[in-house]
RNA sequence: GCCAGGGUAGCUCAGAUGGUUAGAGCGCAGCAUUCAUAACGCUGAGGUUCGGGAGUUCGAUCCUCCCCCCUGGCACCA
């Protein structure tokens, strides 16, 4: 079996944030599943490029857009590093090959007719250099940006692309199940937008007003496409489209798109249309979490609460940061996250369950020859809670175990026994550890590592701890 | 404004086709205690009884209506 999941491919128009971290390694956890379950696994990600905004960001920061992305690309490969992603691909954008492979998709489109050209009319700020809709502006027309400065209207010949003809056709897709899209609410969400007047989507700019920057229309030097059109299509060139038939068979359809929720649209529908109308196959799922919010607030720049993910490392372990994630974060819903919060869970869960545990089983197990442990696969439970994206559910059913074998130890005392019993009721606890360990792999890989060579083998000897108590409080 | 989902212990949340003393985890207090990172385990306090009001019902936190508050979504953000 192969299993294609995608993270969403972030804007590098500036460094990673605690967000991009949380999607990261849900996808990861995932993607180490059915590594472990002998799926031939792929997990891709990348960068989104060439957008107008990125050209800006790199103005203000008096760069090249080149140099720009590249050294933002940079940050983001250092945080998947940091954070023990196991990333297969990490597909820019910029690249040349991405570029070929949009303009590839681009003409299935025109094939089929899905194509035009239309005027486009609209109200553009010079300022921010952005058309803005009547309700994005405040009240005297002007964009928050830039007030009292007027508006232009510009019009201007824009490729189109007909949405409109697949939308009755996606909603069926969705509500029959063959597009599965997860939480539910999100679903709906598609699905009220799906139902009513879906209108056509312009697909490209002006080379001049794109900055020179982005994938050329083919066969019309004068136009870029619009940036969520070849940005979807990583997901593609990633695997070959366009470049390697023999990979992108092997990869495409993709069985998981990850991503956020704001950006559910353009994946569930535009992404669709543009796959239905190049005669592709179609993404199996869509799971869109929710964001993350800090002291109940969304991160933002001017509010100055923008968490730096590289610098939580630096408090906490990774796995503990992995850990947190899961466990305290709701997948599909928005979550607060406090460093508070992250230090108790650390304490409570870590150090004195986990990690407490491990210390006296290692203990306990000192002076004693016990069996070669059994050969080990996930508990069921486990395994149906990842494939339903109930992560958390998942952990915390590997939580129950720990505390389970916490209790049993409390209770039956093995500490006290004789050597015959003693060795058969560790026995027992070992095996349950390694159990944990097992199914902790795809969350906690380091430590779940560390467990399993510690206690793999008949004798033991007392084990550092896992999660030291003084590490950081 | 419209649509959806919420408002339940200090915190994060679970709950039931409506029915005896409303639950968990964390935090807190006490007991006990090294096998263990003084962790684990046990006991307990805590909800004016489940946002406010009215209604249906023998009976509502769970149903209906109204109100208040929160969160999210609301199309070319190009």
């Amino acid at each position: 079996m192969k299993f294609y999941i995608t993270a969403a491919i972030p804007y590098v128009n500036a460094k990673p944030h605690l967000g991009h971290a949380f999607e990261f390694v849900q996808g990861d956890i995932i993607a180490r599943y059915h590594r472990l379950l002998g799926d031939n696994t792929r997990y891709l990600s990348g960068a989104d490029e060439n957008a107008l905004k990125i050209v800006q960001a790199a103005d203000k920061a008096g760069k090249g857009v080149q140099e720009f992305c590249d050294e933002n690309a940079g940050h983001f490969q250092k945080l998947l590093t940091g954070l023990h992603i196991e990333l297969d691909t990490f597909q820019r954008s910029s690249d040349k090959l991405h570029h070929a492979a949009s303009q590839q998709l681009w003409k299935l489109c025109e094939n089929s007719g899905d194509i035009y050209q239309k005027q486009y009319e609209g109200l553009y700020c010079v300022g921010c250099e952005t058309f803005y809709a009547k309700d994005e502006l405040n009240e005297n027309g002007e964009c928050f940006e830039h007030p009292g400065k007027k508006l232009e209207i510009v019009t201007e010949e824009n490729y189109f692309f007909r949405l409109s003809k697949y939308a009755n056709q996606i909603k069926n897709l969705i509500e029959d199940g063959t597009l599965r899209i997860e939480p539910t609410e999100r679903k709906n969400e598609v699905l009220s937008f799906l139902r009513g007047d879906v209108q056509d989507i312009s697909i490209s700019r002006t080379r001049e007003r794109a900055r020179n920057w982005g994938v050329e229309v083919p066969n019309d030097p004068s136009q870029i496409m619009y940036v969520w059109f070849d940005a979807l299509n990583v997901y593609q060139s990633g695997v070959g489209f366009g470049t390697d038939e023999s990979a992108y068979n092997t990869w495409w359809p993709a069985d998981v798109h990850l991503i956020g929720k704001g950006i559910i649209r353009f994946h569930a529908v535009y992404w669709i249309a543009i796959l239905l109308s190049a005669k592709l196959q179609l993404p199996k799922s869509i799971f869109a979490h929710g964001y993350i919010t800090v002291g109940g607030q969304k991160m933002s720049k001017t509010l100055g609460n923008v968490i730096d993910p590289l610098d939580l490392l630096q408090q906490f372990p990774i796995d503990a940061l992995r850990y947190y994630f899961v466990r305290e974060m709701s997948t599909s819903e928005d979550s607060d996250f406090t460093i508070e919060r992250c230090r108790t869970t650390y304490q409570a869960h870590l150090a004195n369950e986990l990690g407490n545990l491990a210390s006296r089983t290692a203990k306990l197990c000192e002076d004693l020859t016990l069996h070669q442990p059994p050969p080990l696969s996930f508990t069921n439970t486990v395994g149906e809670q990842i494939n339903s994206f109930k992560l958390r559910d998942a952990i915390d059913h590997i939580w129950d175990r720990v505390a389970g074998l916490n209790k049993t130890l409390t209770d039956i005392k093995p500490w006290g026994l004789a050597a015959a019993e003693k060795t058969t009721v560790m026995q027992g606890i070992r095996d349950g550890l390694l159990q944990v360990a097992f199914d902790l792999q795809p969350f906690m890989p380091e430590t779940a590592r560390t467990l399993l060579e510690h206690f793999g083998k008949p004798t033991t000897s007392v084990i550092k701890p896992l999660f030291p108590k003084q590490a950081h409080v």
